[in-house]
DNA sequence: TTTTTAATACGATTATATTCGTAGATGTTT
DNA sequence: AAACATCTACGAATATAATCGTATTAAAAA
């Protein structure tokens, strides 16, 4: 699985959210935030295919694309680069500096003590 | 502040750690990880520096490197651009995903948890 | 003083990513 | 059926990033 690019990956988590969809709905949520043209999307989706990163069912004319990569996984090799590379390889550093800028309520911090205790116990 | 690319982020880490350094320590660090040529270091720092990324004192022959963006600022920011473009905007899941990928000692969560608690009190 | 080493500057090349126009095919509307 | 709209494919242009070679200058060693 090589990584998404940034465009790639604009499109790739739209795909998650949607699940899966053609390249007009896909460009039309894209569209929303960012001014572009619809061959442009469409020549992307083509690479990312070409890239088994998404794969496509091809029987109707409009193709429909959904995520071939596991939102999980790329996010979880995304944030180990982000780690080592700016974060001085510390996850840590990572989540409090994420926690601090976030103001999170206090049912999402209970969350994550919850999820503390629970790592903990695993040991 | 324009955004590091992936070559710039991994120099601008190591001078994060060195808070100063010439080009020839720089490459010596980064070759340890890297295949690569001087030039080719000089040539990024050089772009950085012209970036206002890196400033540098020019006094000496040799040129001293430091890093003239903020630490935090940067992380900050590129931890922003994850979570909208990998997390779906939540920071929330980023912080759940890292922690569970990580396999943080006690000493660690207890000092999240610390953290949770000191956030709360703010409000 | 001559030679060698080590530094910067900078252009050129290559690689990668992004954007878009156009052609051709297939539906849809009139 | 003709005109129009909408899709894919694909090449080409542009933009950005990364790599490296060479020229030149300055310092250090012989």
């Amino acid at each position: 699985m090589s990584k998404p690019t940034e465009s790639e990956l604009e499109i790739l988590s739209l795909l998650w959210e949607m699940k899966q969809a053609s390249v007009r709905q896909v460009h039309e949520r894209l569209a929303e935030t960012k001014d572009t043209g619809y061959t442009t999307t469409l020549k992307t989706m083509q690479n990312m295919h070409a890239k088994q990163m998404v794969s496509r069912n091809e029987s109707q004319r409009t193709h429909v694309y959904s995520p071939a990569t596991n939102q999980k996984d790329t996010q979880k090799s995304l944030l180990k680069n982000l780690v080592t590379t700016a974060f001085g390889g510390s996850a840590q550093k990572l989540v409090l500096q994420a926690l601090g800028e976030e103001n999170p309520s206090k049912e999402e911090l209970d969350e994550i003590r919850a999820f503390l205790d629970q790592l903990e116990n695993k040991k």
